[in-house]
DNA sequence: AGCATGCCTTGATCTGAATCAAGATTCACA
DNA sequence: TGTGAATCTTGATTCAGATCAAGGCATGCT
């Protein structure tokens, strides 16, 4: 597939004119990360930034204790990492495919380039004011939310009202999702199963529609 | 004292060549808040971003439940409520004043003129960058540190390595602020005080320099 | 000044979820 | 295709911190 046609389906570039897009598309480097893949560390200079075509990508930070805690779980379409883009140019977070991924690079310098653009500028400045509504969000349901609750939330996160669907992620990593242990989450889930509210099997999600 | 004077105090401003803050003084309307006075609440239409001059804001979101998650305690100089900006023009968590407060208000619109200009509008996205990793803190600090350490940052984040200080917010705002409840706060500043750790009385707090 | 409302403390109890432990199952890879 | 290493489950135990309860102190308001 041609990068042009990857972007065209990217939700974050779908209202750029089709002008800047080809400018994106001569500037992205494609690039393929293996499942448990590290793309970069916390504290690591970087100098590029990234949007997830394909696969699911894991950003966490790690505890003096060496627990992982999970910021965000990417999804393709996504950009991340715009971080460094100002300021400091250390990543604050890790990333780590959690699945088989592709993603695009867009250089540090050239992204900056684009930002010159209006429109573009508009955009990528929405898309961060999304992503802090999404972290101060994250900070309410870790703090005031059971386990139970934020599974359910973080399903429907990850694949939207469903009565079934196919998960990528093992148990445990969807436990470090929601800021859990694996023990934890399989009792939810035994529960869950039991109240027939929803199974887990194998690789397969389904969900009573009537609750 | 001149609002002009006002911004040059402002650290976001800092770097803004004296022509810009000019512009932006004529813009800004100053506000006033008394104590327990709410600002605006989570889903509030909202037109304009505020820079804190003086005083305390808590930034909250509210659960099902009624409680009240505590976002952000912004300090002077800093500015708020920017998510507004694209997108959505709706608060996405309500702000109180802890203490009496004054505060300059900068319509929507006119904010938005000023990212014409490269300088500011690199500025701006820095600060919006430092916000994003402030949030991914917190919600690092939040799952996987005690409440006796979260004290710690906290005080540490709002002034700083000090030996005695004035705390203006009360204990039941810092325990909110640190995501637990007054029982537990007292308790803690308990065995911290036999410890020789510090020692909160009336609005001073001590800390033993030595540890 | 006097009352009431909210704030702070201390004690007793409860509980959701982590931790520890030990099998069972699945998966990756040589 | 077999074996070692992860992942997943289930049980027992522990623990930090919430909740409930009640008394003492401030603080503001009329």
């Amino acid at each position: 597939m041609e990068k042009a046609d990857i972007l065209n389906q990217i939700q974050f570039f779908e209202d750029l004119s089709g002008e800047s897009r080809n400018v994106l598309a001569g500037i992205c480097i494609p690039k393929q990360l293996k499942k448990k893949e590290i793309l970069f560390l916390e504290g690591d200079k970087g100098f590029s930034v990234y949007i997830l075509t394909v696969g699911i990508i894991q950003l966490y930070k790690t505890s003096p204790e060496g627990r992982e805690i999970v910021i965000k779980v990417v999804k393709p379409g996504e950009m991340f990492a715009e971080v460094i883009l100002f300021e400091e140019n250390r990543y604050p977070v890790s990333a780590v495919a959690l699945v088989r991924s592709k993603l695009l690079l867009i250089p540090k310098h050239q992204f900056t380039c684009l930002l010159e653009n209006e429109k573009f500028r508009i955009e990528f400045i929405g898309s961060m004011m999304k992503k802090m509504r999404y972290l101060a969000d994250q900070i309410k349901y870790l703090t005031s939310t059971d386990v139970e609750e934020r599974l359910l939330m973080f399903l429907k996160e990850q694949f939207g009202e469903f009565d079934e669907t196919v998960c990528q992620l093992s148990k445990k990593d969807v436990a470090a999702a929601i800021g859990t242990t694996p023990e934890t989450l399989s009792r939810i889930l035994l529960r869950l199963k039991k109240e027939g509210v929803l199974i887990w099997e194998g690789s397969k999600i389904s969900r009573n529609p009537g609750i």
